[in-house]
DNA sequence: TTGTAGGCGTTATCAG
DNA sequence: CTGATAACGCCTACAA
């Protein structure tokens, strides 16, 4: 591939003059412009980012670590920050620990070797995170996107996940709902999951109620039929059943029509995300709704201010409930 | 940031040397090596990637355009990529088009202006893609994943989506449908969904009735229920339903349950992708499986296997249907 | 096993 | 407005 050097001399210039009627055309003359202009297209010349991020010491890219993909939520927001990132000339390095802490490490070292001007990361458990104490040190723009670590004061996007639940819950409350369970992925994996119990706990105490223990699937997307079925039957069945996230209640209630149950005359289930896969079926999902798109947008463009030398002020963002049609009183009025 | 000429002086040897502690250890003596990694360790030195790439003229940065990540296919995949690629050191330059040429074309250009090793597409419509064409001249390696432009003979992993398309219409024929419509998203945009609705058309005439005209949505993923609903009334009524994708399919199911609509005793619905919510939900979408983590896998493959220098042999992968809940024979039998 | 030196393709500083 | 030249940080013959 021809360089700068072949453009220039083809034109009848120096490489300083090439390179200038490339970062700053109206330094140089328009007839001297176009010559090199056209030397370069006859050589089909292509300017080298890398020798460009080398010698200007920024390579505006983000990098983008993210748990998984298989989740619509963090594919949504990456899709957010890809629109943002894109407008103002950035690139996304994109890459997923499948919430392997392990993993994380050595993603993030990778992206700070590829010297990316700032850093966007969703870890699998915050509080417990090596990465995030080692980045203390760092002086890189970073943001973190649902995580928010309790001890470490570092920039995060996200929603008030116990805040939320607890809201939720007491929707279910409110319809009459006293066996009220939740459901969640591997607990010990994931920071939200763990504050979205605390917010259910929070909610049934106050109603004086005793919280029920999480019942805790193998995997975080994905319900286990045999698990559930017990906690449905006897005099402390469950009426509704919370999930820590939307594709746990998709397959929640997927499984329990399947088997008979009618949803939300036998049962009522409530997810947390909002993805659009929740309103499009039927019956519709009732969820908290994170405004997903707004955090990928707000994520990116927070670093940008950080990568400006701004430091722009933190904050919780705004969660909604939606009301589905997979809730309704408890069909046995107990008590 | 500390470069290797700081170490090297720290450690007391030359600048060669401390390059090759890191690059090819075993070339240096473990005392000195050591020297080195510790003096490394003191001063917080990160190896620099940027200057290496420019350096040995190799990224190991691959660039990822995909149309959308909506669409959680496309999300399925980019996630067996990355795991991939990352398994060999590589990582992803990911982009996202929304469909629109302008946008790959620039996205493209700017991948390989930042020199990326590689780059897996999947533009929007690849027989009238002026990217591809510009490609052609490009000697980099190159892998589309769900196209195949039919003039230009470019390396791609996709399933024959006319023949699976063909052979789910057979499914509803064979269930007794005779009047079978077929919905998609903008026609214009997609490549993949002429394929498929050529695929109807096939079947449809092959057993001697006439394909109706396509049922064009304004958006690829969801169903407009005033455009659905007048063509399930009158003589001609569909009773069966094939969509272009699966995010389709769940919305234009989701739409008719809640109008009242029995799924499948009044309307057979079939979908392609065979996403994982197509699965859970209740009843199961029948659809067109396309082996997403292996298309991701093979792409990545055929990748490296090209930079490499291999040039493998290409093929179509095979499709799969899988029966769900979403379908039975019609109704009224009539004729 | 280690050192020397040149170059990867730009940009930026300084003169002219 | 244009040209010469020195970095940016690393790798890699080649020589010692």
């Amino acid at each position: 591939m021809s360089d700068l050097l072949q453009v220039a001399k083809l034109a009848g210039v120096s490489r300083a003059t090439a390179a200038r009627a490339f970062s700053s055309p109206d330094l140089v003359r328009e007839e001297t412009r176009n010559k090199i202009f056209a030397a370069s297209e006859q050589l089909g010349f292509r300017p080298n980012h890398i020798a460009r991020q080398l010698r200007t010491q920024s390579t505006r890219m983000i990098g983008v670590l993210l748990p998984s993909l298989q989740n619509p939520i963090f594919a949504a927001q990456l899709q957010a920050m890809e629109n943002l990132a894109q407008l103002h000339g950035y690139s996304l390095l994109v890459a997923t620990s499948n919430y392997q802490p392990l993993r994380e490490a050595a993603i993030v070292e990778n992206m700070l070797r590829q010297r990316v001007d700032g850093l966007v990361l969703t870890v699998a458990d915050a509080d417990h995170s090596a990465v995030l104490l080692d980045l203390q040190r760092e002086a890189i723009p970073l943001v973190l996107v649902h995580n928010s670590p309790q001890r470490l004061g570092l920039p995060a996007v996200r929603v008030d996940n116990r805040l939320a639940v607890m809201q939720a819950t007491g929707v279910l409350l409110k319809l009459g709902h006293r066996h009220i369970g939740m459901i969640a992925g591997p607990m010990l994996q994931s920071d939200r999951a763990r504050q979205r119990y605390q917010g259910y706990c929070d909610a049934m105490s106050k109603a004086g109620l005793t919280p029920a223990d999480v019942v805790e699937m193998p995997d975080h997307i994905h319900s286990d039929l045999n698990t559930l079925l017990p906690l449905l039957h006897g005099p402390r069945a469950f009426t509704a059943l919370l999930c820590t996230n939307d594709l746990l209640a998709l397959s929640v209630m997927g499984e329990l029509m399947r088997t008979g149950y009618q949803i939300p005359r036998q049962i009522s289930v409530i997810g947390f995300d909002g993805i659009e896969m929740g309103r499009m079926q039927f019956p519709s999902l009732s969820s908290v709704v994170q405004p997903l798109e707004e955090m990928g947008r707000l994520a990116i463009a927070h670093l940008l201010a950080q990568i400006a030398g701004e430091t722009p002020p933190p904050g919780c963002l705004a969660h909604q409930f939606r009301y589905g049609e997979s809730i309704a009183p408890p069909a046995t009025q107990t008590l």
